[in-house]
Order: structure tokens, then sequence, then C-alpha cells
DNA sequence: TCTAGGGTCTGTAGTTGATACAGGCTCAAG
DNA sequence: CTTGAGCCTGTATCAACTACAGACCCTAGA
């Protein structure tokens, strides 16, 4: 399975500890033996994983999923709200992108110990 | 100091123990005392950890701090590979959003148990 | 003078999301 | 029949803190 989903051996076996995949059957030496139904938990897990959720943000996704009674609502709410968190993320992130481009351009990169990127940073 | 900047206590201490904040004086009985220095440093530890500098990084400023041999060059390429970290981070970010926004956007968001956002994870 | 409350001290364990072994078993190819 | 690869479990490690436990200490009020 790690090959047929490029995801880390031991990271599977974390999953499976932590219960985000199940303990899948063994073989008689105990060897796991993994089926599609594994595959495609794993491959939904690894794309919420690389859109930022938590692990267990993924749980409560899992949950929706794996419970075909609940709703499209309740997705929708989870998926809105770490929307939110992504945005509130980007804008920081420009923020301090910001500072630093302004501050690295008052730089004069030459061989003086004075910078303008220290004495922002002590001083601020 | 904890009050004076808004740092948490434990987090000075955790500072001291990995030699970002200096070892402070001690009074008789054994309690930290901290002066003006003291004081200015933390605040350019907390303000490169805002910045989003790695405790490494913050070092790495400090140590062209403390050496004022050295060069602003030297803090530029520090502060430019930051840069392109955060950059780098604000894209992905960006394309996450994206996805995210597209997807809610598809959810019908009613009681039904199909999903536009469990379809994406499960079938992209 | 006693006591209650807050503060500080050290040291250790927990957090998130993995990753990296150590030490042992199994299996297929040469 | 050996060699190398793969799998097994279990524990330790990483960043950057945070949260205790259990012990002092210090000040203010009754």
């Amino acid at each position: 399975m790690a090959r047929a989903t490029g995801c880390n051996l031991e990271t599977i076996r974390y999953y499976e500890k932590i219960g985000i995949m199940p303990d899948p059957p063994r073989s008689t030496k105990g060897y796991r033996s993994y089926d599609d139904a594994h595959v495609k938990r794993l491959k939904f897990v690894m794309r919420s994983r690389d859109l930022g959720f938590s692990l267990e943000e993924v749980r409560g996704l899992l949950g929706l999923v794996d419970d075909r009674s609940r709703t499209c609502a309740e997705v929708q709410i989870i998926a809105e709200d770490h929307l939110t968190d992504v945005q509130a993320k980007i804008a920081d992130l420009q923020r301090i992108g910001r500072v630093l481009s302004d501050t690295v351009a008052r730089c004069t990169g030459d061989a003086a110990p004075e910078c303008a990127v220290i004495d922002a940073l002590l001083d601020a």
C-alpha cells in the first residue's frame, strides 16, 4: 500500500495506531493485507492532509464518510471552518512577507555590522 | 518579565534551557532577576518568532546581534531565505484555499448524504 | 502569629504529525 | 543454504511549546 499510494510505510502504521486507518486483516505470519477499500481510504486521508486538514478534522470527515446517514451540511461546516483558518493563515503570512521584504529592501547588504533587519527586530 | 513582554512564563524558561536566553542572575532564594537587556532580547526573539523564523534561525540572528563584527550581508541572506519560504507557504495555502472554496461552493448544504467535498476527496 | 493566596522553583510528561531506528522474523532468488 | 530485502513490534526523536506535580517562598489580612 505504501508503494501504491506513495505514503510512507511508517505513516500508514501510525494512522493505524491512532485509529485513522482500520486494523487490516493479517496473514498467518502476521503480515498486513490491504484491499482497494484501504487504499481508497488512505488516499482520502492523504488528500485531506494535503489540503491542510488536521488529523482530528480528517477523523471527523471520515466519520461522515463512514456513516452515510450524516449530512452534506455537516461536511460543509467543517470545510468552511477550515477554509476560514486557511484564509487567516494566508493573511498572516502576507503580513509577514511584507515586513520581511520591506526590511530586506532597506538592507545595504554590505560588510558593515549595522543592519536594518536587526534594527527592526530590536526596536519595533 | 512574562508580564512585561506578554511571553508565557514557561516559554521564557524553555528559551533559557535551550540557550536562546542567557541564564539570568538569581536572588539568594534562587529567584531569577531580569534587567532591560533581557527584556530587549526576549522581545527580539518574540518578534522574530512572530515573523515565522524558526528557533534555529533566531539563534542565528542572535549570534549576529551578539557579535557585532559580523555583517549585514549575513543577516540579509537569512532573511531572504526565510522570505522565500514564506512566499512558498503562501502559494501553497492559496492553492489549498482555491480547492476548498471551489468544493464548498458545489456543496448543496442540505440534509442529503451526498456531498461534493467528500466526493472530491474520495475521487480526486 | 497564623494562615490563605499567590508567586516562583525544578523536573518531567504531554501535544501534533510524523520519522527513525533497534532487534527480530520471514521470504524469494541465486 | 545463504544473502538481501521486506515486514513485524516497540520505542525514541523532532519542533516549539504547554501543563502539570510537588516543593518552596513571600505578603497581606484576621
